[in-house]
DNA sequence: TGTGAGCGATGACAAAAGTCGATGTTTTAC
DNA sequence: GTAAAACATCGACTTTTGTCATCGCTCACA
């Protein structure tokens, strides 16, 4: 499993990377459940994780205590709530597996330590911001300006995958869209 | 209208900063009338916008050419297409002037001059980067639960000089919903 | 001073989305 | 293995939102 890791920061930072046994060792492996918890809105957010293999859902509750899924992560990629771990402020959103996982989280011990020993490390954060801000620009400019139908679409679209590997009411949550109207738009599609 | 930028960096970043005078010279003073266009979409974007005065709409086209409003930025706080200044690649997004500014400018070679000579200044690039983020994420999750109404309400509440100081035009696009809708539901409040 | 463009408001209507209750199915827990 | 819980779908209905045409106002400017 460590080695999808492995590839993943080679791919980006090249194989010449020193002290990449020293970075990899500083993850550890987690197993997950399903429907696990791994970050609870108000509490500090202490890792960041990359998915070696599942999927992950970062949510919020709105005012009616319905579930709005900002972003749903696959394997292959980072999850975090970074503004939290960044700063050491409570999170404002809430992690959790959605399928049983492959983890490999890392501290924020830990995390500072890399970026101070292994000088490449640094750009790692800054790639991972970078990718959350540009994920995040690119959903509100492409869904403020759609139909529940349009969204459907969208997602058949470009995350095919997650249609067959979701359930409906993580799909709707995510597309903002209510789950009886998801029902019966997809029918139509 | 330099102090307006000196006072802001200074307190972010601390009074004992090294070549304050420096950086500040980096920037280049720029006065605009409204509705100038700073970036178009395509383009690369060449600047870090501080705005000492004035406000500038962040904007896309959607399919139907209607322009979808993602942020409206005011004075002190810094503005730009951060993933195309960032990464040198073609920007996604538009940014015009919503009134008349005053600005200050620092390009992509001034601001890596900056963070090689001035240690805290790369700082600066985070901060940025990172309330960015905060912002889009905030938007994401607020915006996506909320009918038209309620967005309404929130602008009055976190944002309320918008209200006074933009046409409805702009606010509607900013909220993601119809001018014509958004005029009713005014009139509600 | 007149003219035209842009803006904001509003009424009438159409379309989209949300709500609720019922029902059958699948999944989970013991 | 079975009961309970969660999920998906659907029809009927309500509410919200979008569209379009119209009208009056303001402002820029020839």
């Amino acid at each position: 499993m460590i080695e999808v890791l492995r590839k993943h920061i080679t791919t980006r930072l090249g194989n010449d990377l020193d002290h990449l046994d020293e970075v990899l060792s500083s993850f550890k492996h987690i197993s997950t459940k399903r429907n696990e918890q791994l970050l609870q809105q108000g509490n500090i957010c202490k890792n960041v994780y990359f998915i070696a293999k599942g999927c992950l859902q970062v949510y919020v509750h709105d005012k009616d205590l319905n579930e709005t899924t900002r972003d749903i992560v696959i394997e292959d990629n980072w999850c975090s709530e970074l503004l939290s771990f960044g700063s050491g402020k409570p999170a404002t959103e809430n992690v959790r597996t959605v399928e049983p996982c492959e983890l490999f989280a890392i501290d924020r011990k830990s995390f500072q330590t890399m970026m101070e020993t292994v000088p490449q490390f640094d750009k790692v954060y800054k790639q991972i911001l970078e990718a959350s801000y540009a994920n995040s620009v690119y959903r509100i400019n492409t869904f403020v300006s759609l139909t529940a139908f349009e969204r459907i679409k969208w997602l058949m679209e470009y995350r095919p995958l997650l249609m067959t590997r979701l359930s409906s009411k993580l799909i709707a949550s995510y597309l903002g869209i209510n789950k009886d109207v998801f029902s019966r738009l997809k029918a139509k599609l």
